[in-house]
DNA sequence: ACTCTTAGGACAACGCTTGC
DNA sequence: GCAAGCGTTGTCCTAAGAGT
């Protein structure tokens, strides 16, 4: 495991690419990091803001130098009135496409805003169960306003009334990333490794092949238990001052593990 | 050095399969 | 039957690398 291994010189000798590509990611959690006091985000305002940044204004100009937040729709449109659109969406914030991706979504999410508080109410609220509620359409007799297909596939009632997405453009990934922030935010416990490295598991294929590439996962090493392992042993080599330079922690090492495929693989 | 080509991407929707 | 899980496909932009 090379990278684990020279870590923190490993980033040193990285190339410009790669060091830009971390540099930028935890730019990306700062505005709500430093905006956005817990009970403010336990509101149907600040999920709807959450939401937005996340589905739509990730990687966009907008994001990286405003970053702001918005208290009602109408502020909102008050706001992107004259800015045009590729200011506030890069459909390619992801990697890959994303068609959907459109400042449309900032008046879908908000109609759906409400949907977030019964469950931020909820105690003992877990990565799971959030995970569940922004991917799947959890409510009951939830609505399905969007349209890939023009009008294809209204509830007549047919062979299946597929549970459609709630949450337009959000999927496991953008999933895992806002429960990051929920985590930074003190609302949601920062996870296990071994509770984050079932949701790796689960979800995050990137950082699950990057641990196949390192050899960390065999027949007889479960993911979790193989992503714990490889937090303890962060923890072991990195000195407290080279950790929090870092800012290491589970959440960080699972990116981590997604870059480091990424280089890689390229390489 | 610049243009063109090509491969592949922290994805999302769809549809089929499997398990109650 | 129905619901949830799993695998496949669609989509188009980006950046690395070859070619001129």
């Amino acid at each position: 495991m090379p990278l684990l291994k020279d870590g923190v010189a490993a980033y040193k000798d990285t190339s410009d690419k790669f060091l830009r590509k971390i540099a930028r990611s935890p730019d990306k959690f700062m505005p709500y990091r430093e905006h956005a006091p817990t009970q403010w985000l336990k509101t149907s305002i600040g999920f709807w803001n959450i939401l937005c940044f996340h589905g739509v204004f990730y990687g966009s100009e907008f994001a990286r130098d405003d970053g702001r937040y918005f208290d009602d729709l109408d502020e909102w449109k008050a706001f992107s009135k004259n800015k045009p659109e590729s200011y506030f969406v890069v459909k390619s914030a992801y990697g890959s496409l994303q068609g959907d991706r459109s400042i449309d979504r900032v008046q879908e999410y908000w109609e759906q805003r409400h949907l977030w508080e019964p469950l931020i109410n909820k105690k003992d609220l877990s990565l799971i169960e959030v995970y569940n509620f922004l991917l799947h359409s959890p409510v009951l007799g939830g609505r399905s306003a969007s349209s890939r297909k023009k009008g294809s596939q209204p509830a007549k009632g047919n062979k299946k009334s597929t549970s459609k997405k709630v949450f337009v453009n959000i999927g496991s990934l953008t999933a895992i990333l806002i429960i990051g922030d929920l985590v930074y935010a003190g609302i949601l416990p920062m996870p296990s490794p071994l509770d984050w490295g079932k949701f790796i598991e689960k979800v995050s294929k990137g950082a699950l092949d990057a641990m196949a590439m390192l050899g960390l996962v065999d027949e007889e090493t479960t993911v979790p238990q193989a992503f714990a392992d490889l937090d303890e042993f962060v923890n072991h080599v990195l000195t407290p001052e080279e950790k929090s330079a870092m800012t290491y922690d589970v959440l960080t090492g699972e990116h981590s593990l997604c870059k480091y495929k990424w280089l890689y693989s390229r390489k």
